[in-house]
DNA sequence: TATAGCATCGTCAACGTACACGGAAAGCGC
DNA sequence: GCGCTTTCCGTGTACGTTGACGATGCTATA
C-alpha cells in the first residue's frame, strides 16, 4: 500500500515518472522530452496543482525571491508611514524566504537613479520605488523591465515608463474630493483659495486641477480667487496666506494641497479667522491634531501611506511567488480625516519614536 | 568539520542538547528540566532566534493551524465583501499550511450557536465570528477561550464575552462622523432627522447616539427633530420618511443609520426634495450609485467590510503561527464615500457575479 | 534486590520542493 | 567494437521544524 502523497509526488506517481522529472517540467528546465513535459503539465493542470510555498521557501532558503526597495528616508511626513507598511509586510514575507534589499534615498528624487542602479546590480527580482524624478528614472525602469525585473511605483508615478504597476492615491481625485467637500461645506457663491507647494510638480498641479473641477460643481456660483505657490517654504506659506487674508475680506475657504499646512493654520490664527475660513488640508501628522480640535482644520485628505507600502509589497511578492499578474493601477480611495476619527490614525496614535520601536518589535496595532 | 546549521540546530549545538530538547524548551512542553529550559531560552534569546515559519508550516501541514469562520451568507449587503476579504487572505495562508473551516449562517445571528458548536467539535485552533446574538454566543465564546481556542469577533461584537479581539468600525464613532459631516454640510439652526433600523439593536442605538452627540457640536443651534424606526422594512421606511417630509416643512438633513437607504432616497424623490435635503447614509452597494450622481446622497459612511475580513484573518493567523498577541480592539476608521471617489469602491467596481468569479480565480484588483 | 514508574533527553522519519549528481541509452567518429 | 558526448531521467540530500518513539538514569515500592 503506497503512501498518500500530495503535490509534486502525486503528479510523479500519476505520470509514472520521478519527482525530478516533474520538477523539470514545471520549471521549464531543459533535460526533458517535450512530449513528457506536456503530459506532466496536463496532469498537473487536471489535479489543480499549486506549489507549496512553505516547502519552496524552505528548500531554497538561500536563493529565494529578492525585492529591492527605494523610498525616501525623510521621517515624519508620509514616508515614515510608507516605510512602516513596507517593513511590516516585509517581515512576514521574510519568513517565507523572500529577501529585501533596501536602498533608501535622502529625499524624494534625490540620487534615486543611483539607488536604482545599485538595486539592479544587487540582482533583485523586483523593485519598489517612489519615482521622484520620472524623467531620470524612466529609462532605468524600462531597462529593468526589459531584463525581467518587475518595477512597481508607489505613491509617485513614472507614467511614461513601462513599470508593471502603480500604487497610489490619484492626485486629481485627491483634489477632486477636497473640492467636493469644500463645495458641500460652503454656501453658494463662496470664494476660496488654493495653497500649493510648487506648481511645477505634476502632483500638485493635478490636485489643483481636480479641486478646480469639483468645487464649482458642488458650490453653485463658487469661485477660486487665487492659487498661491509657496514652494514648501514655511515663512513664504505664512506670509502669502496672511497677505491674502488681508486682501480678500470675505474668503470662505482654503485648500492646502501640500503637506506643509501649519503656516496656513498660524496665519488663520493671526487674522482671528480660525473656524471662520474652512480649511481643508492634505496628509496627516501629529502636529496637526490641535488644529483639528480647535476647528482650524475642517478636514484633511489622507493618502493612506501605510497601506500604500503594504499593498505595493504584497503585489510584488504575490507576483514573484505565485506568478500573479499585476493590475495596471491600484488607486486607493483617500481617507477623510476630521476631528471625530482623528484618533484612529497611526500618525496620531504613535509618536515617531514609539512607532519605530513598535514596528521593529512587531507590535503595531493600528491598521490605518 | 561540522556543518553550519541554523535555527533550532544551532541552539542545540550551543547548548549541548538535542533538537528535541530545544523544541520542548521553546514550546513550553513538559518533559524537560526547568534549569535546562532556562539555559536554552537564554541562548535562543542571545542569538536572536526566530522560528522559520515555512519549515513549521511544512512540518505540520497535516495537523497545522485550523481557523474556523462563521459569517452570514447573505450576499450583496456588506457580508459578501466581508467574505471576499476573508477568502482572499485565506487563500494566501492556505499555501502556508493554514486550514480553514467554514460554517456560514444564513443571516446575522441565525443558528450561530449551532455553527459555533460545530466549529469547536471540528477541532479548530481559532474562530472568527460575527456575533449576531451576543447573549447566546457569549457562553460558547468563553468556553472556547477556556479551551485555548482564540475567538475574534468581526464587525459585530460580543462585548460581554472574553473574546480575544474585535475588528470593527466603532458604531458610536460611525454615527459621530455622520454627525460631524452633517453639521458641516448644513448652516446653523438646521433641523435634521434620523432613520434607524431597530433601536433595540445595540449597534443602531450607538450610531444614533454618536450622531446626536456630534451634530449639535458642529451645527450651532442644530436640532434633531425626530428619530424614525423603520424595522428594516422597505415600505415602512418609505412611508415614514414620506410622511415626515410632509409634516416638517423645512427639514435640512436626514441620516440613515441602516443599510436600507433606498426607500428614503425614493421618498425624497417623490417629494421633489432631491438635493434640497442633505442625505447621509451608511454602507455601500451598487444600487446606491445613481443616487450619488443625482446628488440625492451627499455622503455615505463606509464600514470597510473587505478590510475587516482581511484583518480578522490576519490577526488570527499571526497569533497561531507566531504567537503574536492580540490587540484588544482594532477600530478601523470608516471611509467617507462621495460622488468623487464612488468608483473606487469594490461594491461599485464589481457586480456581485463578477466579484465572486474574481475572488475564486484570484484576480481581485481593488484593495478598498 | 528486582522492577515498575517517572522525569529527562536523544533519534528519526516525515512535510514538499530544489538541485546536484549519476546512470542508462542513443548517436557519433575512429 | 571502443571511447566519447548528448539527451533524458532517477536518486539522494538538504532546508528547519514537529511529533512519535526509544533510550537512559533515577526513585519508590514490593
Amino acid at each position: 500500500m503506497k503512501k498518500e502523497r500530495g503535490g509534486i509526488h502525486q503528479i510523479a506517481e500519476l505520470a509514472n515518472v520521478s519527482i525530478g522529472t516533474v520538477d523539470r517540467a514545471l520549471h521549464g528546465r531543459n533535460g526533458i522530452r517535450e512530449s513528457t513535459r506536456r503530459r506532466i503539465l496536463e496532469i498537473a493542470r487536471q489535479i489543480g496543482y499549486t506549489p507549496n510555498l512553505a516547502a519552496r521557501a524552505l528548500s531554497t532558503s538561500k536563493t529565494g525571491a529578492r525585492i529591492g526597495v527605494c523610498i525616501p528616508r525623510e521621517i515624519r511626513f508620509f514616508y515614515d508611514q510608507l516605510w512602516s507598511g513596507v517593513l511590516d509586510e516585509a517581515r512576514r514575507l521574510a519568513q517565507l524566504g523572500v529577501q529585501f534589499e533596501y536602498r533608501p534615498v535622502p529625499t524624494l528624487g534625490e540620487d534615486d537613479t543611483k539607488a536604482l542602479k545599485e538595486l539592479l546590480k544587487a540582482d533583485v527580482n523586483g523593485i519598489i520605488v517612489t519615482a521622484g524624478n520620472p524623467r531620470g528614472l524612466s529609462p532605468l525602469i524600462d531597462e529593468a523591465e526589459e531584463k525581467g525585473v518587475r518595477v512597481v511605483c508607489v505613491s509617485t508615478d513614472a507614467p511614461e515608463s513601462r513599470r508593471s504597476s502603480i500604487v497610489c492615491v490619484d492626485p486629481w481625485l485627491n483634489g477632486h474630493i477636497a473640492g467636493e467637500l469644500m463645495g458641500k461645506f460652503l454656501p453658494p457663491n463662496s470664494k476660496v483659495a488654493v495653497v500649493a507647494g510648487m506648481l511645477t510638480a505634476l502632483d500638485h498641479r493635478k490636485k489643483t486641477d481636480g479641486f478646480s473641477d469639483a468645487f464649482p460643481r458642488h458650490c453653485s456660483g463658487g469661485e477660486i480667487i487665487g492659487i498661491l505657490e509657496a514652494h514648501e517654504d514655511e515663512d513664504e506659506s505664512f506670509q502669502k496666506t496672511f497677505d491674502l487674508l488681508g486682501r480678500v475680506p470675505r474668503l470662505d475657504g482654503i485648500y492646502v494641497n501640500t503637506v506643509n499646512c501649519l503656516p496656513v493654520c498660524r496665519a488663520l490664527g493671526a487674522r482671528q479667522l480660525t473656524g471662520k475660513v474652512k480649511l481643508i488640508t492634505t496628509d496627516l501628522f501629529a502636529e496637526m491634531a490641535p488644529y483639528f480640535e480647535k476647528g482650524t482644520i475642517s478636514a484633511s485628505i489622507y493618502q493612506q501611506p501605510y497601506r500604500q507600502g503594504q499593498i505595493a509589497v504584497r503585489l510584488m511578492a504575490d507576483h514573484l511567488t505565485s506568478q500573479t499578474s499585476f493590475p495596471p493601477t491600484v488607486h486607493l480611495s483617500p481617507g477623510v480625516v476630521m476631528s471625530s476619527n482623528l484618533q484612529l490614525f497611526r500618525e496620531i496614535r504613535f509618536s515617531p519614536v514609539t512607532l519605530n520601536d513598535a514596528v521593529f518589535r512587531g507590535h503595531v496595532l493600528s491598521h490605518e
